[in-house]
DNA sequence: AAAAAAT
């Protein structure tokens, strides 16, 4: 199969939450939309203490105490953790089942998440309706190898992830869980480590979120250790390489655990630290951070890691390349986070080159490498170009692109489009002499304040400036619906960012255009440039062919390794293996189409690519 | 060489 079944799968994920995007819904043929059949507003719930009285709280474990018994999952929520919690002697002394004393006092009163994205993506939803074929992906090349590879499943509902978590998930409006889902939610709920190649979208927040909050539901009650009155303990952590995707995943994590009594807190840098400071003092079980602010935290004390039982880092190969590494080693390794083996770890990237595999091994315990086939590579959804321009055209290179599609914008707008830039003076400068020729444009680069950044995102979004200028920090993981095209006005030095920012268009089964610039100072992309795009079916103009022959030899660097997948095990490259499923065989299992999926294999990959396999 | 991430 040859669509784009990462889209399709991110937007399972990502997108069916507004509510434009009904096409999924076929299946289930329940009313999506705001009818909440079952759904008993909180205030109702905790009214009546029902036939379960409150027993006398069996320490914090909350919602656990109805665990199999989907009943009672509501009946006592934690949603009231009171002041006292995780504080001083782990006082819980107010106890959850104590309804009558402080619960409407210490309740926070939780915020619909699904109700605000109602409004945000009403703009859009007339054109939304394109229907997302879920079969397209049924057949992607999955990979695992490891010690007794848990199966995977076909559907949420052979999965016990308990009631509140199930209606949240119809909510979310998935109807099937993505390639990625089936497989690593059986590896994660059998308390395994996990390191999977999956691609931002392809439903990875969902993937590690949901095992995450079933896993703390059902948990024993902790006793939080007494340290500072003012320090907490969550039980999970996600750490994310930018503050845009953490804010992203948050909001992600918050509609999965609504009304669980799980709690989700964000974060990160650049936004006053005393509103954050707040939110963990109301309680926290899960911390969405990035690494800088992180250890900002830790250092005031105002966050341990003793009580961690679950780890996930996202775009793990970027947490681990060499700008990062250290902190993620100091936040890991070197405070006071549970050992491996002693807590859950789970590694997501859409690539892992061998190096940062081995670095991640560090961190892991007997994992499961699982891959999924990679986006971008095989999708008929982008259409890649690829246009030789000097360094000096570029500008009204970019003019021309702007102007035809303005012809055909949606709904007289401009459709929206994502321009990739090097540097961030040179996004300052581009979206600057784009404004002045009558485009409204903004950006998005390190060097802006978080509110700026923040705003220039909102603004695209909303194609109040249809033009949004970016440097890689748009280029990872962020979900931005409806982008149109994407321009690599510089091209990336590594195909994976290239791969990872072409990802940010084609969603939702839309069709999605990517066109990059390309000269001489891109002669080192150019092997692997084509490489991809052959893979994908798209059309190599014969000079970038001849660019790719004459870089052939010197050019290792940016090779890819593995053709469909963004990373093997590296495990597999000793002379024997360790671990003990062959993908070949028994492993296979779970891989449905691998290797019968000629849009992958014949793709137009080289010989020795093959290889690359055994 | 550049970008990202704490103040």
């Amino acid at each position: 199969m040859r669509t784009s079944w990462a889209d399709l799968a991110a937007n399972s994920a990502a997108e069916n939450a507004g509510p434009g995007s009904s096409a999924n819904n076929v299946g289930t043929g329940s009313n999506l939309a705001p009818t909440r059949p079952v759904y008993v507003p909180p205030h109702l719930r905790n009214r009546q203490p029902a036939a379960e009285s409150p027993a006398p709280a069996p320490a914090y474990s909350g919602p656990s105490s109805g665990a199999g018994n989907s009943g009672s999952r509501y009946a006592a929520p934690r949603n009231d953790y009171r002041p006292g919690y995780g504080g001083g002697g782990g006082g819980r002394t107010g106890g959850w089942g104590n309804k009558s004393g402080g619960w409407d006092r210490g309740r926070e009163r939780e915020v619909n998440p699904f109700e605000e994205e109602d409004n945000a993506e009403e703009a859009f939803s007339e054109q939304e309706n394109t229907g997302i074929n879920f079969d397209a992906y049924e057949d992607i090349p999955v990979e695992t190898s490891g010690d007794n590879v848990p199966p995977p499943v076909n559907t949420f509902a052979e999965i016990d992830l308990g009631e509140a978590l199930n209606q949240n998930i119809r909510r979310c409006k998935y109807v099937r869980p993505t390639p990625v889902q089936r497989h690593a939610i059986p590896i994660s709920l059998a308390g395994r480590d996990l390191m999977a190649c999956a691609q931002t979208g392809s439903g990875k927040t969902a993937a590690f979120c949901f095992p995450i909050i079933s896993g703390i539901m059902r948990g024993q009650s902790v006793q939080r250790p007494p340290r500072g009155v003012r320090t907490v303990y969550p039980l999970a952590l996600v750490l994310s390489p930018t503050r845009e995707l953490s804010m992203q995943i948050h909001e992600e994590a918050r509609k999965f655990s609504y009304q669980t009594g799980v709690r989700v807190v964000v974060a990160y840098g650049g936004a006053p630290i005393n509103q954050q400071l707040r939110d963990l003092e109301r309680g926290v079980d899960i911390l969405v951070a990035t690494p800088g602010r992180l250890v900002d935290l830790l250092e005031r004390a105002r966050v341990s890691l003793q009580m961690i039982r679950y780890l996930a880092l996202d775009e793990a190969d970027r947490m681990l390349d060499m700008g990062f590494e250290p902190q993620i080693r100091k936040i890991v390794e070197q405070m006071d986070m549970p050992p491996p083996g002693a807590r859950q770890t789970m590694l997501f990237s859409a690539t892992f080159p061998k190096e940062i595999q081995r670095l991640a091994s560090d961190f892991l315990s007997n994992y499961i490498f699982l891959a999924v086939g990679r986006v971008g590579s095989s999708t008929d959804l982008i259409v890649q170009r690829v246009e030789y321009v000097q360094e000096s055209d570029k500008r009204s290179h970019l003019m021309d692109l702007l102007h035809a599609q303005r012809a055909n914008g949606v709904q007289g707008k401009q459709a929206l489009t994502l321009v990739f830039v090097e540097t961030k003076k040179g996004a300052d400068s581009l979206e600057h002499w784009l404004c002045l020729n009558g485009f409204p444009a903004t950006t998005i680069h390190g060097d802006r304040s978080q509110q700026e950044r923040e705003l220039a995102l909102r603004s695209f979004k909303s194609g109040n400036t249809p033009i949004l200028v970016a440097t890689d920090v748009a280029a990872r993981g962020l979900d931005i619906p409806h982008v149109a095209h994407v321009v690599n006005f510089d091209l990336p030095n590594d195909i994976d960012d290239y791969v990872h920012r072409i990802g940010r268009t084609g969603r939702a089964g839309k069709k999605g255009l990517a066109t990059a610039f390309f000269n001489d100072n891109n002669s080192s992309l150019a092997r692997a440039l084509s490489e991809l795009m052959q893979e994908a079916n798209q059309e190599v103009p014969a000079w970038l062919s001849r660019f790719a022959a004459r870089s052939s030899f010197g050019g290792g660097r940016n090779r890819r390794s593995g053709g469909r997948f963004g990373g093997r095990d590296f495990r597999r490259d000793g002379s024997f293996s360790r671990g003990s499923s062959d993908y070949y065989s028994a492993g296979n299992g779970s891989g449905g189409g691998y290797g019968g999926s000629g849009g992958y294999a014949g793709g137009g990959y080289g010989p020795g690519v093959t290889s690359a396999w055994d």
